[in-house]
Parts: structure tokens; C-alpha cells; sequence
DNA sequence: GCGATGTGCAAGTGTCCACTTGCACATTGT
DNA sequence: ACAATGTGCAAGTGGACACTTGCACATCGC
């Protein structure tokens, strides 16, 4: 259980390596609901570029679309970037536990010096 | 100040994007201190695949090295990636705000029922 | 029905990226 | 000095990605 926090950490990262597809997040976290025709107002690229990066979001679950009429609307979830966040949290924890075992052993010096390797 | 959290956002997921990378991550998180050498042991790729891999970390700043004698020493860095999860609570706050407001309207349906539009 | 608007599919293009291979340079120990 | 080990630079290759353009289909209002 120390490595399979994400199931798609690679595309659910890769997903938020575009500044348009943050872009659309935003937009889409501040509207609440909105259309790829929408949102492509708002960005230097095509609708179909939106439409392309929308696709995206939702293959890893980060948004969730719905058609009503004609048109098909966009919504964000939240739980991947919790997930997301988890992950660094806990690479975090573990170095912070290195540098506090480095500063204990600094601090009572009458054990192994040796830190780096295992 | 609303989107300036991560002044190299592109670059950050970019670089969490690649599974090698993550791994490094998580690997020099537990070990405290390595060489890319130690590290490609650990790895499907060459010694210079591993380099790379720390280049691209350390043009981002999630890690730092230092040269010790003939070896380079690599260490994790976790400011950015608490950036990063501020971004994403900031995305998930908008979010949870407009759910919020439109429960409050669903819940007094006294005034406008309009809540997609600002 | 008919035009307007919104969407979906498909192919093409330029660019970036991960990884390898090959070699030269620096440092350590005998 | 010499061999071993660790590092750095450079070029090449296959594949993925962002974006566009063009067109066909569905839905709304008249």
C-alpha cells in the first residue's frame, strides 16, 4: 500500500501538465457547469482543441459529461486531485522522516554515522 | 493572486508525469541522499536515462544535487510539491463554493434559479 | 421544412520527450 | 602510472501530443 495511491498517477499528471486543460479546470471549478463551444470563448484555441483537451480530463476522471439537447455539458470532480495530493503528501512525509532520523542521529552521535544507504 | 500559486506549473506535472520520475521521487524520499548510479540499480533504464530524469527534477526544483568527489549527490525537495497541492485545493475550493451556492438556492428557491452564468 | 447552432469523427502536421549509444573527462585506490 | 568507477556531453530514433482543418450529423427556433 506505499505505491498504488493512484491507479493513473501518469495521465491524471499528464492531464494536468497542459495550462489549458488547468485553464478549463478553473473555469469549469468557477462556473460550476459549461459547454466546450463555452469554454473555447474564453481560450486562444478551437473548440475542438477544448473539446480534444475535455476528453482528456474526463479519461481520468477529472471532469464528468452529460448531453442535454443538443449541446453536452462539463463538470468537475474533485476526488483525483485529492488523490493527487495524497501522493506528494506522503513522498513528503517520508523525507521529512529522513531529515528528522538524520537530526536525531546528529543530535546523539554515539550510534552509526551512516545515513544514506540501507 | 488567483493563479500565480505555481509560477512553473507546466514543467512540475510535466515533470510528475513520467513514472521513472515519481519513482525517483519516492526513492530518494526514502534513502535521503543517492547518485544517479545507486539509482539507475533500482530502475528498467540506463544510468543516463536516471540523469535525465534528475535534470528535468532539479529544473523544477524538486530536487537538488551537489557534487561530492567524483559522485553527485541527488536530494528530494517538497516545496513544490505542496505548491502543487495548493493549486489543487484552491480548484477544489472554487468547486465545493459553487456546489455550496447552488444547494443554498435549491434550498430557497426564492430568488434567481440562474446559477451556471456570472 | 429550413437555416442556425452545437457536437462528433477523422486525418494531417509540427514539436517535444524518453531512451539509447558512444565517447571523453574527472576522481579514487593500488 | 594505471585501472576502475562515476560523471558529463552529444546525437539519433521512435512515439506521443497539441492543435488545426474539413466535413457529417443531431437539435433548436422560425
Amino acid at each position: 500500500m506505499t505505491t498504488a495511491l493512484l491507479d493513473h498517477a501518469d495521465e491524471l499528471f499528464a492531464a494536468l501538465a497542459e495550462p489549458n486543460r488547468r485553464l478549463l479546470l478553473q473555469h469549469l471549478g468557477a462556473h460550476g457547469v459549461a459547454t466546450a463551444t463555452t469554454l473555447a470563448a474564453d481560450l486562444p484555441v478551437t473548440r475542438q482543441a477544448v473539446a480534444q483537451h475535455l476528453a482528456v480530463l474526463e479519461s481520468v476522471d477529472l471532469v464528468s459529461s452529460a448531453r442535454a439537447g443538443r449541446e453536452r455539458r462539463y463538470t468537475v470532480h474533485v476526488e483525483p486531485l485529492t488523490a493527487a495530493a495524497n501522493w506528494m503528501n506522503q513522498v513528503s512525509a517520508q523525507w521529512d522522516a529522513r531529515l528528522a532520523a538524520i537530526k536525531a542521529l546528529a543530535e546523539s552521535p554515539t550510534d552509526q554515522p551512516r545515513v544514506t544507504n540501507n
